[in-house]
DNA sequence: ATCATATATAGAGATTTGTCAATATGTTTT
DNA sequence: AAAACATATTGACAAATCTCTATATATGAT
């Protein structure tokens, strides 16, 4: 079970459009920082900050390999986000 | 299919400590706002400011009966969240 | 070792968000 | 109509977040 903090900061990762954007990117697969960079209008500090909320809620994972890091969706954050909505789900009332 | 900005407000309603404690008050069933309100450590219109969010999101659903207002957990809500999820889980790689 | 490239970190400014006190609106009771 | 109560709105301030520039770190190539 997951703290109230936990659970905030899981949902963090979705609140931000440029976040959205970027996990739109990696819908079909794994991408280097580099091409999400080219492919987004931001700075690469900024990207960098975006991707280390998203990889620090558990929502994308991140490998590196030699110079560049290659992002992800993580199945295990998206299921742990998942696993709470069908919580408030299960005992929710309504339509 | 939703915007980018549409999809980061629905998620909005879930990255706030104080709301997401609005809606594990609301796991077992409607309540008044009064309720909510003398069970968190926040004032009046601070409570009322998050559940304009919530409402807004569409994640919680809102019923006035006389001057109270009850508040309920939308299912329709959150199963728009969860189908953004499930969105990203059909394609993402990894784990 | 030096240089070039990819990414991360630090720090500052701007914007957004959360919070409160004060007040307004709407509803019920007297 | 006035008073009492529940909730919403306004406006101000504080805290958090996003963004940038400048710089640091790490890796690979010359």
């Amino acid at each position: 079970m997951l703290t109230t903090k936990e659970t905030a900061d899981i949902f963090k990762a979705f609140c931000d459009e440029n976040r959205i954007r970027i996990l739109q990117l990696l819908l079909d697969g794994e991408k280097c920082a580099c091409k999400l960079l080219e492919a987004m209008n931001i700075t690469q500090p900024t990207l960098s900050h975006h991707m280390k909320i998203l990889v620090d809620s558990g929502i994308v994972s991140g490998r590196k390999e030699g110079k560049w890091m290659h992002y992800s969706i993580s199945a295990e954050g998206i299921r742990k986000a998942q696993s709470y909505l069908s919580y408030l789900l299960s005992r929710g009332k309504d339509v």
